[in-house]
This record gives structure tokens, sequence and C-alpha cells, in this order.
DNA sequence: GTGTCATCTTGTCAATGCAAAGATATGCTG
DNA sequence: CAGCATATCTTTGCATTGACAAGATGACAC
């Protein structure tokens, strides 16, 4: 994995976050162990400590590598709201252990600067999408409302998808079913 | 607390499960110790494994009372829609402890049957809601597809609160925000 | 070559989860 | 009331974990 290049182990920063990902998208992040993480990057129990200090840590660098990877997810998607919202929930599906990580803020520093950056881009690359929608709506005079209100109704279906709490008949593709839950808030004219 | 009543210590399943909403509510789930919790109610470190096996025996107890919780508040909020979302944002933020744990099922036995029960109840409960809608909006010929959009949007709204993510502009007071996000979902005529 | 630094290892400790075995109170049976 | 079964709780022990301290190792500058 990753290779020894460079040092003792190459980039060991990089394989243990890589290593997280793999166990909480297995067992959640209540199975994270760093002396685990630690025996799969073939490195003594006490490697990681050096690079994130600890275990909340090496759990900040995650949620903040995961504000990121949402920041360029929505940014990816274009201009239209009901994209956008699709895009955020296929972010949730496809990167689960960074999201569930990132909004569980008991696991890590909140409080770190190297999250802010990132979640501040996130944040803009969410209300972007609802500045683009058509003029003439009800509820036109409370932009950030509806961000609230979109933010929330994708938000909320990602996160019931990932608990696992839908019932079977909502089907197995969840792009689509997030465009039809999302559709209802910002109907197409 | 509870009183030494009847037994060695009286209830101490019951202390057990209120000792752990506490440490949850001030900590999160991360930071649950059977060991702390044994402490708490006074008793030895070992006691808990007879009520609950063991940690996720407990957690499964405790998503089970949250299930039946949510059940009872949804159906004492009466029969609009709206009041029904804005009792389950209540709900979240007034019994974080069990609603944190619910959504989590990596932190306790999923198939437990005592929480299939309670969970069906909540199930009807918020579907309940839905059917009471008036008959002549767009989307009434798929009443599931109302009820999954309706279920996500207080749901999003409802864990993004409690995680913190909410820039401060939203206030202070949950129900009268919650009420105008789901609004924007079925607007009143 | 030598010094300096980041990186990683080894050794240690308290706390935790869990299991096994024993102790104690409660209630039932006769 | 005596005897006994059962539920409840305690004691003891062990493997695992997170965190810390001190030392070893490789890379790099000069």
């Amino acid at each position: 994995m990753t290779g020894p290049r460079g040092y003792h182990h190459g980039d060991l920063r990089r394989a243990l976050l890589a290593a997280a990902v793999r166990v909480i998208e297995e067992s959640g992040p209540a199975a994270l162990s760093l002396r685990d993480l630690a025996r799969r990057a073939g490195v003594s129990h006490a490697a990681p400590a050096h690079h994130f200090g600890d275990k909340s840590g090496l759990l900040t660098a995650l949620a903040a590598e995961g504000f990121e990877l949402l920041a360029e997810a929505l940014h990816d998607a274009g201009g239209d709201l009901l994209d956008r919202g699709v895009a955020y929930v296929d972010f949730a599906i496809g990167h689960r252990a960074h999201f569930e990580v990132m909004f569980r803020p008991d696991l890590y520093r909140a409080d770190a600067e190297e999250l802010a950056a990132a979640r501040e881009r996130a944040g803009d690359a969410l209300r972007a999408g609802v500045a683009a929608l058509p003029e003439g709506r009800p509820t036109a005079e409370d932009p950030q409302g509806d961000a609230l209100a979109a933010w929330s109704i994708v938000h909320g279906f990602a996160t019931l998808w990932l608990s696992g709490a839908l019932p079977a008949r909502v089907g197995d593709d969840p792009r689509a079913a997030a465009r039809a839950v999302a559709q209802r808030l910002f109907p197409k004219p």
C-alpha cells in the first residue's frame, strides 16, 4: 500500500487516514482503534501519535478532509440546486466514513483551525446553489431560509439512508430517490 | 436517586439508563463507559452486565426506549403534519441522547426484537401525519414520497441542529426554526 | 563527517470491556 | 419457619486500548 517511499514508511499519515476510512465504512467510528490502524499500516502502535497527537486529532484531520471533498463535489455538480442536492447525498453515501465523522463533533476538535477553512468553503458551496433559483418563487425574499430547508432535506435523506432506517421500498438507487425527495421542496416549473 | 427500594439497589436498570442519558447529553455516545455508569449508580463495575449483557445491550435498550418515546411524542402532537414535524424536532432536541443512539445502528444490535415493535410504532406515527394532508395538492398520488420528504426535512434539520453545524443566525428557538423550514415543504394554502 | 530534525520504536501505565466464579438478598415451597 | 432456587450484585482476572516518556533510526544540510 502506498509503498515505502522516502521515509520509514513513506506516507504514514495518508495511509492511516485511508485505513481509518476503511474501518469506519465497515464497522462505524466507534470501532476505530489507533493501534489497529497502526497494525494495518505495518508500524508500531505509537506511530500515529506523532502525526495526529491523539485519536481526536486523527478524526479532526478526517473531518477536515471530508469538508474539502464535499466543497469540491458540490462545486463540480454545477449551478442547478437540484443537482447540488443530489451531489450532497451522493457524497454522503460515497464517502460515508468522512460524512459520519464530519457531523459528529464530539469525536473531534471542532475548534481546530484546519477545519474552519474547509467548513467555510463547503458552506459557501451549499448557499451558492440557492442563489441560482428562479426569481418568481414564493419564498424569494428569504434565501437563507431556502438554503436551510434545502440543506435540511438532503442532509436528512442522506443520514436516514446511511443509518439504514429507510424502508426497503425506497429502492436501492439513492441518487434517484434523493432527486425525487428534493424535487418536492423546489418543484420544477 | 431512585432510592434503594426492594433490592440491593432498587432499580439499577433504570438508574443505569438514566445515567447513560446524562453522560451522552454531556459528552456524546463515544464517551460512554459502563464502569463510569456503575460508579454513578454506586454499584460494582460488573453489575451492568447482568442487566444488559454488554455495552451494545445497554444502547439497544436505550434505542428501544427512544423509539417508544418518539412514537408517543408524535401521537401526542395531533393530526396536523406540520405539528408532527415540529414535534419530531422537539423530541430530537429534548431527548438528544436517545435520538443520537437511535440512528446510529453501529452502536447497538439493530436486529433485537425489543426494537422492532417500538420502531414500528414510531414509523406508523410518522406516516400517519401524511394521510391528513389536504387532497388537492400536486403530489397527492404518492403519499409514500410525501412521507419520505417530510421525514427527511425534519430529520435533517434536527441532526444539523444537534451537531452544531447551523450558523448562529438561525437563532436559538428550534421549534420556530423547524416550523419555518417544514412549512416550505408543505405550504399552508 | 557531523549535527539536527522529523520519523518511528520500545516500554510502561491507567482505564476499559468482558468473562468466570463467588456472595447475598428475595421469594417460594413445604 | 426451614430449606432451596433464583435474581441481583461483587470480586477477581485478563486482553485491549489510549496516552505518555525515552530512545533509536534514517534523511538532509553544511
